[in-house]
DNA sequence: CCCATATACGTTGATATCAACATTACTGGG
DNA sequence: CCCAGTAATGTTGATATCAACGTATATGGG
């Protein structure tokens, strides 16, 4: 009365084709592990990730940022950041204050040696990234679709 | 008749805001971030994440597939995905063995638990991807832009 | 002032990611 | 058959990622 287990489990390889051609997470991951690839092979000689690289970027502002709004900038788990600082904190390149004004929030600031470390890094980063996009049809309708993702 | 250290190693606020607005890296990252949060939010009522379903539907193949050649298709690291494979055997989901054509070659294949899994998972990612494709302008030159990165 | 609530962050445990190095197995030339 | 080269994978160490839980601080109502 009932068709075998097996056959009730199955899904169709067809199926399973429209999934993997199709699924923008998949796509995106792709994407992104091969960017990351990519700029962490370019930027080896300097000693720093493409990821380190973005987050040492996202701290060369004016007035010192928490943690929690570099962490929504960047999109990652405030815990994830909480861990990413510690390599580069250990390197002396940021250094991590609490905020006099309140005792809660922790204010990220660049040294000047991880000022240096980024300006050795923007050359890499600009030859590196006009590759890239020299062979993309349209870069910034490409960058507000990411965002579209990411919103 | 030099300038101050720190003015040589700084970079202007300028620069940063640009490298942070345009890096597609940075983009990328961000975008595959917030998918796999979303689908992992999503899938959790079936105990896979987003990146473990993306494994599996690749294994729901008529024929088993070497791991080297699922970690391209993936576009992650071999070693990665040897560790990725480990939670999964674990847990019954998927089996490897040597291929007994080339004793070097290890074949991945789905159980019927992990078929189960994907049965389970099909229509959350259906619902989820849907609600994602929705509020983009155009998912297939989406997808046609992440494989350009990812290439 | 006190307490309930909300906010910002840290810690832990599990998984993910890759480079560097090591191991095993196949393959072709001699 | 042997050996040098190539190919596929495993192992280790460092960093990345997030959920769950815990701690400290601020804030507003009474």
């Amino acid at each position: 009365m009932s068709l075998p287990v097996a056959l009730a489990d199955d899904l169709p390889f067809t199926v399973t084709l429209k999934v993997r051609d199709s699924c923008l997470c998949l796509h995106a991951q792709r994407a992104a592990r091969a960017m990351a690839r990519r700029f962490d092979i370019a930027l080896k000689p300097t000693g720093i990730t493409s990821g380190q690289f973005s987050l040492l970027m996202s701290l060369n502002r004016p007035a010192p940022a928490s943690l929690g709004s570099v962490a929504s900038l960047l999109a990652i788990d405030r815990t994830t950041l909480t861990a990413n600082l510690k390599p580069l904190q250990r390197r002396g390149l940021l250094e991590s204050v609490v905020d006099p004004g309140d005792a809660r929030v922790r204010l990220l600031r660049l040294t000047s040696a991880g000022r240096a470390m980024l300006v050795a890094a923007l050359p890499i980063w600009e030859a590196t990234h006009a590759a890239i996009e020299a062979h993309l049809p349209d870069p910034d309708r490409l960058r507000a679709d990411l965002d579209l993702l990411a919103a």
